[in-house]
DNA sequence: CAAATTTGTTCGTTAAGCCTAACATTTAAG
DNA sequence: CTTAAATGTTAGGCTTAACGAACAAATTTG
């Protein structure tokens, strides 16, 4: 059984099996049809008829109504996709200047399109990098994944010392702003408290010390790792 | 009459302008559909179809069987193609190593995909090349083409010293041939002999001095200027 | 546990871009 | 000038990825 390269898959496979395994790598619940379609910006029977055409190449295993699974030849061309993304972000900020804010949906698209040539024109240039600049791992061209390791802010507990190992690349907005908070990937910072009602996490930033307030969302767009 | 961006055409559309364009740059016959179809590698019928949209789209005038000329509006999508694809050409062999044979194909898909973003940062990054790798002159972000001179090698004179201004990348396998001989753009050469009925033209090139033999498909890959 | 709501699927349609086959026009030869 | 050849156009189909509407199943709520 051949593995066709993932140039051979219409980009909308791509941007499927992608999602499906990005789904799977910070959290263990398996990603369903609808956040697929809100996610995709497109509607739930797209999807529906999408993954029904994956299953029937054998890229998922999926029955009606039940959970949508990779197997294992769609789980490389995941990985690959998911290589190709992270090494054209990390290649835009390191390269030609880009912010780590404006660089996920060029990625989006220029993924389908650059030849594997290019791709590894662009690993050699950057020196074979291991995270991208939101901090997410890069697989390797042998199409291992690095397996991260990570909490959200909003689940460290109170009083722990820990680094951000990655930050959620889907707003570029809030990227914007953890810019001028000074949190980025590496930061270092101290879990102050958690007020649940509020739903605000304090934490405590050095260097210039400071404490800053995080909302709910932020708080769970920021992984973090005990140092 | 607001231009719309290039990004709202479609990849079809686009290859289409940047053709009809660049059938003109070096020779001012216009094009046909059938060597459209041939250039593309799609049949007569498709070409003639997309060039009637075209033309519903006020951005070729064509009548049934007449010529295809561009409108304004057409040219200036064109024009703008014609820099992204040059413009990427020259990022690919300055900053990513790729050889002068291996970049067109690559920058025909990436040309319909990159954001007017990257292509401006490739732009300053490479300091604003005015010749891609072909010795194809790049036109300027204002959209202003800057007008080639020169003819074919073919069509030189025998006797005169002329300098190489642009090799067409037609074809990778004779740009390879080309590097083994040492020709590319900016090469100094003084042109011995055509032999009509043989299709070959003889040039001296300096530095180690040499004595090159050029069938038909070369010599007219191969555009010169008086020096 | 039954009803209501949410979630997922199927089906018919549309728009692009491509094809082949048939036909029309233009150009080139005799 | 008339026919033959080359070139271009049109019409009808195919495929893909999207949509909405109608329906089915699963989940939540009362
Ligand atoms: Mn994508
Ligand atoms: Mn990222
Ligand atoms: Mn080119
Ligand atoms: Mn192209």
């Amino acid at each position: 059984m051949d593995v066709m390269p993932v140039s051979d898959l219409s980009h909308a496979a791509q941007n499927y099996l992608k999602l499906i395994w990005s789904a799977t790598e910070w959290s263990p619940a398996p990603i369903t049809v609808s956040v697929m379609a809100e996610r995709l910006g497109v509607r739930p029977s797209t999807v529906s008829d999408g993954i029904k055409k994956l299953a029937g190449q054998g890229l998922v295993t999926h029955a009606p109504y039940g959970s949508i699974e990779l197997t294992d030849a769609g789980r490389a061309h995941a990985v690959a996709m998911v290589r190709r993304h992270r090494l054209l972000e990390t290649f835009l900020v390191d390269v030609l200047g880009y912010s780590w804010d404006e660089v996920h949906d060029e990625a989006e698209v220029l993924e389908h399109t650059v030849s594997d040539t290019l791709i590894d024109r662009m690993d050699r240039k950057l020196g074979h990098p291991v995270r991208d600049p939101h901090g997410d791992p890069i697989p390797g061209a042998d199409g291992r994944p690095s397996m991260p390791k990570g909490t959200q802010l909003s689940a460290a507990a109170a009083g722990n010392t820990v680094a951000i190992t990655r930050i959620s690349d889907a707003d570029p907005q809030m990227l914007r702003y953890f810019t001028e908070l000074g949190l980025a990937p590496d930061t270092r910072l101290t879990v102050t408290e958690h007020r649940p009602y509020a739903d605000v996490t304090t934490v405590r930033v050095h260097e210039p010390e400071r404490d800053i307030d995080l909302g709910a969302s932020a708080s769970d767009a920021i992984w973090v790792v005990a140092v």
